[in-house]
DNA sequence: TACCTTGTAGTGGTTAGACCACTGCCGCGA
DNA sequence: TCGCGGCAGTGGTCTAACCACTACAAGGTA
């Protein structure tokens, strides 16, 4: 029994037709980062698809990073940050179980590879980047949010520097896990000061190019910052649950 | 910055709506991995909008690996499997130039310490999968498709053993863009028979949980099959390149 | 009984065309 | 010169109908 019927060579959906198509032009260098793609009306028309089939495959592309849908101005060809995940790992924790402990042991060993390697081959342009966020965290550790901008400034750069973008785009992901909680819990912090001081001593390494000292500071570092969250995160769960209980008596009142 | 204005809460599109919804859905419990979320027409009139969006937030989730849509049955919370990257490492290669070298090299951090975690961590279930996968290595060392799924298992198991899901799903994500370029050279593999027991003495050390020579065996297993690949991969350029001249010398004829 | 065909209901996939909403920019008018 | 109104282009949403696939049940056939 053959596939009769009115219907003939389609690869699968027409969804991933589009998705192909669209990746091999990229692939092929037809489209390049920064790239506009044709207007979805006529595109489609082009394709012999109907409009919202074409959607549906650039939906797919955008979800995962690869274009970058602007309403009124256009679809374009992503540039930049890869965006590898797009699923924060916090829905991933809600499907798979991934505790936090995990994504830190995860985050732990991306990054003290990272930061050897960005003693072996860093350059100097990232060594005055580097330099330029440790200042600026010494000028802000007052400011809690604005010190977590450097902070993970630094931290990307010391990702940059190792070059390996796929290590860096890893961590990246991870990292954005990791963001939301750690916006929240970083104003209770009390010891920027010392994070500040610890970035410091891990910039001397890697400008030095002391790839064991540089991954051995960043280890205790982020093993420091693991247990300083947690017990940030445990104080603050207690706080709501009394807050949540005066508000119940309000409630009542 | 207050959200109010003429439009109300509008997080952003419908689309992001619908993704964070179910997200939610998803996050707090509600929706289970494997479960069937409602049929389209009926979900999309519970949430006000047109199918035709909450099918574009459905394709948002699904692009993700959250959901998994099977056609004529039903659209699924994923189960099980990783579903992280979404963007084979292809794609990323195109658009921002990533090399082989660069991927072994993550591939090499990963795995070493998957390795090295399996031996601390590992259960006596996956040593005896690991042992099971070794010997059929030893017995299909001579059909080398065959050799490459026990070969992809053992690395795969290890991940498992590791306890870290996540770095086991980042390592699926990267081995699974190798995957293609290995499965056509492996054809040309002359030395299964030696990588066979390259995997053995890693399976003897993990399950001795000697996590330092574990680490020791996969970095330098991970060297050499990187050479080897290369190597048989330029071999194969050659060949290609030699029977693209015949062919051109035929078509003359 | 066992097997296979044929419906059929339910679900996602696709289409068409219309209209809404946002962005960028040009030109009119103060 | 400056500001703002409007227009053109582009993505976002809606509607409503129909196509295609899957599973399963009912019936026929050996």
């Amino acid at each position: 029994m053959a596939m009769n019927g009115p219907n003939h060579n389609h690869d699968a959906h027409l969804t991933m037709q589009v998705v192909n198509h669209i990746r091999k032009l990229i692939e092929n260098g037809t489209l390049r980062p920064g790239d506009k793609i044709p207007p979805e009306r006529e595109f489609a028309q082009k394709l012999k698809i109907s409009r919202a089939s074409l959607r549906a495959g650039i939906g797919h592309l955008a979800a995962m990073g690869v274009l970058n849908v602007r309403h009124g101005v256009g679809t374009f060809v992503a540039v930049g940050p890869p965006a590898l995940g797009g699923v924060s790992l916090d829905i991933l924790r809600a499907l798979h179980g991934y505790t936090s402990a995990q994504m830190f042991e995860a985050r732990r060993i991306l990054e003290s590879n990272l930061a050897a390697l960005a003693a072996e081959r860093g350059r100097e342009e990232h060594f005055t980047a580097l330099a330029e966020e440790v200042t600026e965290m010494y000028a802000t550790f007052h400011e809690p949010q604005e010190y977590l901008i450097h902070d993970m400034r630094f931290h990307r750069t010391i990702a940059e520097a190792s070059g390996n973008p796929i290590l860096a785009v890893l961590m990246e992901t991870i990292t954005a896990a990791l963001y939301d909680e750690r916006r929240k819990t970083v104003e209770r912090s009390q010891d920027l000061r010392q994070s500040a001081e610890i970035h410091r001593a891990l910039y001397r390494a890697i400008r030095s190019r002391n790839a064991k000292e540089a991954r051995a500071i960043m280890e205790q570092h982020l093993e420091l910052a693991e247990s300083a969250q947690r017990s940030e995160q445990a104080l603050a769960k207690e706080e709501k649950r009394l807050s949540a209980k005066k508000k119940s008596r309000r409630a009542r009142a």
